[in-house]
RNA sequence: GGCGCGUUCGUCUAUCGGCUAGGACACGGCCCUCUCAAGGCUGAAAGACGGGUUCGAUUCCCGUACGCGCUACCA
C-alpha cells in the first residue's frame, strides 16, 4: 500500500461521540498514518432536524481531544464554515447537488426508477461476495425479503437521499480507498458493491471491525456512560490512555506488547492484526494504561492537564506563585490518579493554613492527646532543620522517632493530618517540603491546639 | 423467521497443526514501605458442545448451542 490511502471517519452527528465511533476512528487515523495516506472526516447530517452544529461541535471536540487530527474535512462545526481540502463540502447536507447529479446518471444508465414517489435503485438478483480485509470473503445471498423484491430506495418521496447512496457517492467522489468501519455494515456492503458497479467504478477495500460491549457482554446504547467519550474527558482521564486502550480492542501488536505511545501505535497498526470478535470494554485495565502514561507525563505536560481540573474545582491556583503551584501538583503525579480526583490530592497546598479541613475520622485517628506532645517536638524539629527539603525533613523525622523511642509512623500519622487534614496523599516529605516551613510549622501548632479540644458538639 | 459475523483464563488477548496453551488487567499470598499507591516475588484461573480430517487439533471442515449484526422511504 501507497501514499495513494485514503480514508474517512463519517459520524452521523447524534449528539454525543460514541466509543466504538471513537474507536473507528482511531483505526482509521492509525491506518492512515501507518501508510502515510490522508484521514478525512465526513459529517453525515442527511437525517432530520437532530443535526444541530452542537452535535458536530461534540464530534469535532471529542476527535480533536483524542488528537485525531483530520486532514481533509471541516474546520469547525459550522456546515458553512471554512475547511480543508479540495473535495468538499464535508457535510453531506451541503452536497445536494452532487447527490441529484450522481442519482440522474443511474437513471440515464436505467439503473433507476421512480415508484411511489420515491427513486428506487435496480439492484442485482445474484448473491455478492464481500471481499474484507479483515473477515475475509464473505458471501451474501439475498435474504428472504429481497428475494420478493430486491430492489431498494435511493431517494426518498420526501426528497432527501437515503444513507446507502450518499454513503456510496461520497466515498466514490473522495477517492476513498478503504472503508473501515463498523461489522454492523457488513450485510450493507452488499448493497454498496453493487452501487458501485453501477457507477461503473472500482470499489474501496473494506475492512468491517468487531463492535465493543458493555462490561457485562451487552451492547452499548448511549445511555451507557462508558460509551459516551466525552464522560472520559470529565473523568480526567488521558487521551493517550484512552487511545492506547481503544487500540487495544481488537487489535494487538505482534510481541503483545500494551503500553503504547501514539507514536509506537501509528508504527506498529496495520489491518492484519485486528481480530474478529466483539471486546467488553474493561475500564479497569483503561485505568492501569492511564495509570502508567501518566506516570511517564513530562512533569510540564502533567502540570497542564492537571491545572483545568483544579480550577474546576475551585481551586484558586491563581493566588499562588506559578512554580509553587505545579510544585504542588507534581507531587501526586506518581498517583497515577484520575484527573478528576486531583483535588482532593492537592486541595490542602492551596487553602489557608486556619482553613484546612481535618476529616473527622483522621483526627480521631491521629489528633489524639498522645500525639500531642509529638507533635510539639516535631514543629521545634522541623524548625531547626539546616535544608528544608524532603531528604532532610525525613531524616529528621526517624531521627526523633528514634529518639522518642516511637515507631515512625506514630509521627508520620499526625503530621500528615495536621498538614492536610487528611490520612492519605502525596509522600509526606515531598508535600512538606512543598508547603514550606512556615506553612508546615503553622500547620502543626493549629493541630496541637485543635487536638486539645474537645470535640464539637452539633 | 431469513441471511451474515463471532465463540481461548472473570476481562482484553497470543497461538497462523506439535501446547507443559503465553502475556496484560482484575483477584489471592508474601516481601518492601512515611499514608494510599507503586515496585519485587508468587498463586489460582481458559480452548462453548458434538462430530469429522490428520500420526497429531485451540488451530482445518461440518453440525448444534449461545451472542451480536443486518433484514426500513434510519444512519
Amino acid at each position: 500500500m501507497s501514499s495513494s490511502v485514503r480514508v474517512r471517519f463519517a459520524p452521523s452527528p447524534t449528539g454525543y461521540l460514541h466509543i466504538g465511533g471513537a474507536r473507528t476512528a482511531l483505526f482509521n487515523w492509525l491506518f492512515a498514518r501507518h501508510h502515510g495516506g490522508t484521514f478525512l472526516l465526513r459529517v453525515e447530517d442527511t437525517d432530520t432536524a437532530r443535526n444541530t452544529q452542537a452535535a458536530v461541535d461534540v464530534i469535532v471536540q471529542g476527535l480533536r481531544w483524542l488528537g485525531l487530527v483530520w486532514d481533509e474535512g471541516p474546520v469547525t462545526s459550522d456546515p458553512d464554515g471554512p475547511s480543508r481540502g479540495d473535495r468538499g463540502p464535508y457535510f453531506q447536507s451541503r452536497r445536494g447537488e452532487i447527490y441529484q447529479r450522481r442519482l440522474q446518471e443511474l437513471r440515464d444508465r436505467g439503473l433507476a426508477y421512480d415508484r411511489d414517489g420515491a427513486v428506487y435503485f435496480r439492484m442485482t438478483r445474484e448473491p455478492i461476495t464481500i471481499p474484507d480485509l479483515i473477515v475475509g470473503d464473505i458471501v451474501r445471498p439475498l435474504t428472504d425479503r429481497e428475494q420478493a423484491d430486491p430492489d431498494w430506495v435511493l431517494w426518498r418521496s420526501d426528497g432527501q437521499p437515503v444513507f446507502h447512496f450518499v454513503n456510496v457517492v461520497d466515498d466514490l467522489e473522495m477517492s476513498i480507498t478503504h472503508v473501515i468501519r463498523g461489522e454492523d455494515h457488513i450485510s450493507n456492503t452488499a448493497k454498496h458493491l453493487a452501487l458501485f458497479k453501477a457507477f461503473g467504478v472500482e470499489p474501496p477495500k473494506y475492512g468491517h471491525m468487531p463492535l465493543i460491549l458493555n462490561e457485562d457482554g451487552t451492547k452499548m446504547s448511549k445511555r451507557d456512560r462508558g460509551a459516551v467519550v466525552t464522560n472520559y474527558q470529565d473523568d480526567g482521564f488521558l487521551p493517550e490512555a484512552v487511545v492506547n486502550y481503544l487500540s487495544l480492542l481488537g487489535w494487538s501488536p505482534a510481541d503483545g506488547q500494551e503500553l503504547l505511545t501514539v507514536a509506537e501505535l501509528v508504527s506498529r497498526f496495520d489491518l492484519d492484526r485486528v481480530n474478529r470478535s466483539a471486546a467488553r470494554f474493561d475500564v479497569k485495565k483503561l485505568e492501569a494504561l492511564h495509570f502508567e502514561h501518566t506516570r511517564r507525563l513530562a512533569p510540564d505536560a502533567f502540570v497542564s492537564v492537571a491545572r483545568p481540573y483544579l480550577v474546576a474545582a475551585g481551586l484558586p491556583l491563581d493566588s499562588f506563585p506559578p512554580e509553587y503551584v505545579s510544585s504542588a501538583i507534581l507531587t501526586a503525579q506518581e498517583k497515577g490518579k484520575l484527573f478528576k480526583e486531583l483535588p482532593l490530592w492537592t486541595d490542602f497546598f492551596f487553602q489557608p493554613d486556619e482553613a484546612v479541613a481535618f476529616d473527622p475520622e483522621a483526627k480521631a485517628k491521629a489528633l489524639t492527646a498522645a500525639s500531642l506532645p509529638l507533635l510539639g517536638r516535631l514543629r521545634e524539629v522541623f524548625a531547626g532543620v539546616s535544608e528544608f527539603t524532603a531528604p532532610h525533613l525525613e531524616a529528621a523525622l526517624k531521627q526523633l522517632a528514634a529518639n522518642a523511642g516511637v515507631k515512625v509512623g506514630a509521627l508520620v500519622q499526625p503530621c500528615r493530618v495536621a498538614c492536610t487534614g487528611k490520612l492519605v496523599g502525596p509522600s509526606l516529605y515531598h508535600l512538606m517540603e512543598v508547603l514550606g516551613p512556615g506553612r508546615v510549622v503553622a500547620r502543626l501548632q493549629r493541630a496541637e491546639q485543635d487536638a486539645v479540644l474537645p470535640p464539637a458538639i452539633p
